[in-house]
DNA sequence: AAAAATACCGAAACCGGTTTCGAAATGATT
DNA sequence: AATCATTTCGAAACCGGTTTCGGTATTTTT
């Protein structure tokens, strides 16, 4: 019950009866005065002012939207475009995404629309459809591919966007990305100190950029660390966990098996350490597995996950300002910005338990 | 590259800058006319009709919404408020929620608005500024609690809206929700059957109604099976998974500790089965879990998570059918739809190690 | 005190559609 | 052929705001 009759003294207001011209009709003014004195132009005298305000809280006027943002010609709005679901989401990075993306915008005075894509029609219609009602300002794109069609029809219209994630075209268009070639670096290179000299990887689809990125990452550090390159040890996987599992399968029944593996995501590892599991391999002992997201689960099952964390608030925060940004004036020029993730240990990773061996720091 | 240019003899159309003042002038006709033709209205002659959608689709005209949506005086948008988020979420159901919904409002025309709460401002502050504003026609809630203060406020406004989820005054709205007094009835039932006769219960924060049904239900079935209540195997908990370790551990450090938990959300019984390990008790042979919400990960732990599931997408079409309904007709008496929970067996429930005693059809 | 500058507000156009009303054109009726 | 009914469209109001422009009233300048 609390907060409804939290205004006693404004019961009789129906929330909205009040229109602008009923407020100027009310103070003896015209419409347009009471436009501009509420919104602070200059040519409004300091008492009219304060008519208009006081009168304007005390019937409880709100300017209806539709109507704003007609006359000043914007939307107030930013889409975003959920990309088909899997059948079993396993990660919940969407659902914080769009709260600190819905957030951030808030603070700006915008609204966050959302709209599921279609996976029987093409992966721009939801955009074009949401560019041609005008619907929206601009959009925020994520799990882009190296190729996306949205960025290209987006650039194409010149309609501004942001893009978590980068693209072929990064070089025109503004993107927050994480930087997951350092990411999967830094996890190699752990699992390296660790003793592993065979360590596979199980990768994302070819269609994410990122997935790539993360592969690139790996196989640097190997180079660096001179260890050779094994091809069977790259398998492809697709962000599931049902990935996961066939990808660890390829792994782990080959005849010198890896002792660690790398996955493009928590998902994947998930199923990495069930297929190990089933094929009586002990984790960490005989197994090292590592994912990436940092999705919360991942610090309840046995053993408790390692990955690679970041903070998705601050992406949401750092996209909505290049965004606004981008809005405010549309000819500056477009910039980016990585942030990193973290190696979060929690024991799914340890030494491989006959040390082949050992780690030597400068190679040759 | 594929789509963007998926209509070559359209690419000097810049999307949206036709308008319908444009087309009425290229056509000879005024904009009421042009309006009417698009918009299927009788006292146009099949001629002109013909003539105006295939100027209209040439030109690529789509109505400007806004425009549109001031002039017929509703938003045909529906808004979403997200609760705060806990620091740790667990589950994806808000992600595939929010997907299925937007998709069932597609259908309709429909928008969706998402907004999230600020947890610092009252709970019912969003609805409010979204209602003044008039930003939107309707809200899907979620999550209700018993006594529930945005229904209060939207009821005694008027304003149309769904709930997921029942509420004191369930019988003045439209709502949607899983029956989870029978939900647990079942998985009560089910590890009667199997031979616990100690069975544990965690629950959700009181707050949410939801929680108070799955109590019941699991206290209805110990009846009925004449088992006897006891308190003590009755722990809150706040459905995350710290909630479930702790409430976990009060459960199986007691003299006679349960030998089997029952858990209002999966996020919570993976807490229950991270602290069984951690106190050394095996999963099932010495303690059965059952969780709620079917979450994917589930699948993937070990053992994997027997738990309670429901459809989300079917959720998301029922509470847009039930909302849309409203919105054409505000005066309909209120209806409501009660879906069922089904027992998903997955491996981490199963008869207690030692048999306590018969499990007895007929009690006394 | 007259001229010029300034402060303040009204009038009206505008944003881009929808919808009502009435009139002209066409067709049917007798 | 005159009358009435229909079909078809134009004209204009309307939705609820914003913004430009110009004209008084008031001050300031000389």
């Amino acid at each position: 019950m609390n907060d409804v009759k939290a205004r006693p003294e404004m019961e009789w207001v129906k929330s909205g009866e009040v229109r602008i011209s009923d407020l100027a009709a009310e103070l003896g003014l015209t419409k347009g005065t009471v436009s501009r004195a509420l919104n602070g132009y200059e040519d409004i005298s300091k008492k009219t002012r304060k008519r208009v305000m006081e009168a304007a809280t005390k019937r409880g006027y709100v300017p209806t939207t539709q109507a704003r943002r007609l006359a000043m010609g914007l939307t107030e709005t930013i889409g975003l475009v959920l990309p088909p679901m899997p059948s079993q989401p396993v990660n919940t990075f969407i659902s914080e995404f769009i709260n600190s993306v819905s957030a951030a915008l808030h603070l700006h005075g915008y609204d966050l629309l959302v709209h599921s894509a279609n996976s029987e029609e093409s992966e721009v219609e939801p955009y074009r459809r949401l560019v041609q009602s005008r619907k929206v300002d601009g959009f925020i794109i994520f799990r882009t591919h190296e190729k996306d069609p949205r960025v290209n029809y987006l650039l194409n219209e010149g309609f501004p966007f942001v893009t978590h994630g980068r693209t072929a075209r990064m070089a025109e268009h503004d993107w927050f990305d994480i930087d997951g070639e350092k990411a999967f670096r830094d996890a190699t290179s752990h699992l390296i100190k660790l003793g592993h000299q065979r360590i596979g990887f199980v990768g994302g689809g070819r269609e994410f950029f990122s997935a790539q990125l993360r592969l690139k990452g790996f196989r640097a550090m190997l180079e660096e660390s001179c260890l050779e390159k094994v091809p069977s040890l790259e398998q492809p996987g697709d962000l599931t966990g049902q990935g996961g599992e066939i990808a660890a399968q390829n792994l782990l029944k080959q005849t010198r098996p890896p002792t660690a593996i790398l996955c493009a995501n928590d998902a994947t590892a998930l199923g990495v350490m069930k297929a190990a599991r089933e094929l009586g391999f002990n984790i960490p002992e005989e197994l090292s597995v590592i994912g990436y997201d940092g999705i919360a689960l991942g610090a309840y099952i046995d053993p408790p996950l390692t990955t690679l964390t970041f903070s998705i608030e601050e992406s949401g925060k750092e996209m909505v300002n290049l965004l606004m940004r981008r809005l405010k004036n549309p000819d500056l020029p477009v910039i980016s910005k990585l942030a990193s993730a973290i190696l979060k240990l929690r024991g799914s990773e340890g030494p491989p338990s006959s040390i082949q061996n050992k780690y030597m720091e400068n190679c040759l």
